[in-house]
DNA sequence: TTCAGCGGATGACAATTGTCACTGAAAAGT
DNA sequence: ACTTTTCAGTGACAATTGTCATCCGCTGAA
């Protein structure tokens, strides 16, 4: 498949992988291990872990899922950038939502892939990425730029609890307001959202990773 | 291409892999080639396409995912055992969810595995299943039991566009009924889940895999 | 210093939602 | 043939939700 490379080091790239799913860490893993230039040299079932393993041991890149307990994804690659490591981080996700995009390239990502997309291109975008190159979707990188989240702070947290089936009454105790004001600032997000009720707002505020 | 008989000895078991998530199906598949005595022979990525492998190729085991396109890996499940095929079948989803589980049973399956366990798992899975074992967590089966889907499907259908933010009115429309109709609906399926709105009703029966 | 702007709160009003008791018309038992 | 069930609908009422206009206190810039 790769002949120029021999297994024995020329240039083999170092990884750290982290996905809290471990079944798919683990066929990840055996993925990348087939390949003869990647060595995946630590694994991590969330983003603390995950933060240890790579300023531990510096791997050339940093593979990460978002979603995962104790730290976000982004917000261990935002983490390891502030450590000033020169990992290279790429974002792994099941979502294609701007929103997440955004963030990840805030926090210094050099690539952002989707789980849906064809195995063999994972490879490929971490020899990309270690040669100094960006993998983004450009289709998903377009919307990215188009639409930045409208929602300011309270809106999103407000917005976050009534998607979870909370009373606006309930919301008010939980962020210490007023029913009133929480039901303001969710009548504003509809708004904003075009949406027509706290329910569907949730839903369009969470499809755009805006949560 | 289609090799008569196993070029490789004793006896290797022959899989199938249906996942909706390319990275993922590729990285399991990968997973399982790594051991010697397990041969991946086709993938899918959908319901229809696992369906039409598994009847052609007759693999020993066939692994496949629940949330899925054009058919969800229950219904693959139970349209193979219909077509009296004599191939095992393992769940491999992200959800422990005892209406899954229990669908899944019905549908005929011999495992059930979530997607957070243990990468080894799967393939000592794939060879228990292969001698004629059932591969279940034990804690999950006990719920899966317990606690039968008081829903009707009335209460179901209802919930289900609830749960996406629709109003009583276009419930009513969507489904022929009456917008009056639709609160009885919704309100006996609040009552029934202990939840006190719509909201957390949907979200309460999604959790527990009755959607 | 003054004034615009923001976060938060009120109050009032209409629309939607949740609850209940009750009706009627089909199945489905017995 | 005579109950029960089940499914769908009605009407009425209270509670919750969505919308608006308006107000207050604070902060930051002109």
């Amino acid at each position: 498949m790769n002949p120029t490379v021999s297994k024995t080091s020329r240039s083999t790239v170092r990884v750290v992988i982290a996905e809290d799913q471990g079944m798919v860490l683990g066929a990840l893993a055996a993925l990348l291990e087939i390949e003869g230039d990647i060595s995946v040299i630590a694994r991590a079932r969330n983003g603390k872990e995950a933060v240890r393993a790579v300023l531990q041991h510096k791997p050339d890149v940093f593979i990460t899922d978002i979603e995962m307990p104790e730290m976000t994804g982004l917000e261990a690659a935002a983490e390891i950038k502030r450590q000033r490591c020169a990992t290279r981080v790429i974002i792994l996700t099941t979502f294609a939502r701007a929103g997440y995009l955004r963030r990840a390239l805030d926090a210094g990502a050099s690539g952002y892939l989707l789980k849906d997309m064809r195995a063999e291109e994972l490879a490929e975008a971490v020899r990309r990425v270690h040669r100094g190159l960006r993998v983004v979707d450009p289709e998903l990188a377009a919307e990215a730029w188009s639409e930045p989240d409208p929602l300011t702070d309270r809106e999103r947290q407000v917005l976050r609890l009534a998607g979870e089936g909370m009373s606006s009454g309930d919301i008010a105790t939980n962020l210490g307001l007023s029913e009133g004001t929480v039901r303001n600032y969710l009548s504003e997000a509809i708004s904003k959202l075009g949406a027509a009720n706290r329910v569907e707002a949730a839903r369009i505020a969470r499809t755009k990773g805006w949560l």
